[in-house]
DNA sequence: TATTTTAACTTGTCCATACAATATATCTGA
DNA sequence: TCAGATATATTGTATGGACAAGTTAAAATA
């Protein structure tokens, strides 16, 4: 017999409201007083609801104002939790270059894959990010057929594949693990990103651990850092 | 006239303990009830103050056992807060290249300087780390003079600059923002890193933002990614 | 002796309450 | 009309207490 926290009904059922855009972001939520008669709880337990959902980054707090429905999640390491989309100022248009299929596994991926995940084939998918025109980025993207359907790019939130997750399928972000490498292009990569063979670019394996507990997203990205280097920021 | 939060207090004086090593890495704090009695307060007070320095990575908790003193503070973002002594399991041995000196700033960083900075000469000094004996990173690193005065790389705690910043004069890294590029190398640098000139190598430029409001350090580093890839892990 | 039970101590959750600090709209007076 | 005071709603800090859940070592038991 599982204990309920409380505190987690309440992170949970905020969470979704967000999600499903119940709570639509830059809105405010209810006040925690009024979360209090909602769920007959005091605001010691609604408080720690909301704190559990600021450090999962769905909320910012204002004081004296309420606490405000944030865009996405929040982003730590390398990239965006939330893939390339959040993390640049600039216009981005995606190319799908492979719509979602089901194939064997790839050996290029970076990380030792479950039992589960091996005896399961998987679905592949390729886009290509531009700025100005000009290829930025080749992302390679993998998961096991068995944890997770094929997900045609036409019906992406957005076209962010982790949108459409977060939306339509209610799967998070956990973490991630990240290698980074820097390359000398080969020949199909330097084809597809419109630069010289053997010219230095960005290489990264990212694996994300997600809510679902055998899923795990693979990807395997191809940066020209010439114009767009890789930003981020953190603060503790 | 401010308002001093007792939290803030408790939270800083156990900070202060484990900088000075009174609270020594691995050893388990006085436990919620014994901080109750000492400060005079009630557990709400005292776990806030252990919930802040958990987040700030300076303890773990342990329920049933106690709240244990971490090594090192955590790490998100590409490189451990700490620099890269924290980054690696591998044995690295760290060669001084460049004494720390007065210098003028280099226009080489990646960011724009304050007035005040501007306005201050800097300390230099270069380092290169190397695993097996192979140079895997070459390590720039500038402050403004202004803000701390020159430390002699022979002062270092355990070789470390940073570790020295915290228990030497009590410096944490508050956050930090980086940028990343795969570029080719050049003459200098090949020639320091041991590999040819044009190979494909991941340059990294770093600002590091302190508890010392005037104080931000500059970094600039140069990774042969080939046999050691940077692999960073975060969680939500 | 070896195993199980118990007791003591730790952190985790939750309740009920009070007042401080901040933001915003409303009222008041010049 | 407009600036300043005021009232109200919000989040932030803090008190004091209760019981649950996990850990460990001592005590009881086989």
């Amino acid at each position: 017999m599982k204990k309920i926290k409380k505190y987690h009904q309440i992170q949970e059922y905020i969470k979704k409201r967000i999600q499903t855009q119940k709570y639509p972001p830059d809105s405010y939520l209810p006040s925690e007083n009024e979360f209090c008669v909602q769920f007959g709880t005091t605001r010691t337990t609604v408080r720690k609801a909301l704190e559990e959902l600021l450090k999962e980054g769905f909320i910012a707090k204002e004081q004296g104002k309420g606490s405000k429905v944030l865009e996405r999640g929040k982003y730590l390491g390398l990239l965006s939790v939330k893939g390339f989309s959040g993390s640049t100022d600039y216009k981005v248009k995606t190319r799908v270059t492979v719509e979602p299929k089901v194939v064997e596994w790839d050996p290029i991926i970076g990380f030792p894959l479950s039992e589960d995940e091996k005896s399961s084939k998987c679905v592949y998918f390729q886009r290509v990010r531009y700025i100005d025109d000009k290829p930025v980025v080749l992302e390679n993207n993998w998961y096991a057929l068995d944890a997770l359907e094929p997900i045609r790019s036409e019906e992406f939130v957005e076209g962010s594949f982790f949108k459409t997750l977060s939306q339509e399928y209610l799967i998070e972000i956990m973490g991630a693990e990240q290698e980074l490498r820097s390359v000398p292009a080969s020949g199909d990569i330097a084809k597809k990103m419109g630069i010289t063979v053997g010219a230095p670019i960005l290489h990264i394996s990212i694996r994300f651990r997600t809510s679902r507990p055998n899923l795990n997203l693979y990807g395997d990205l191809y940066c020209n850092t010439t114009d767009y280097p890789i930003r981020n920021s953190y603060f503790l």
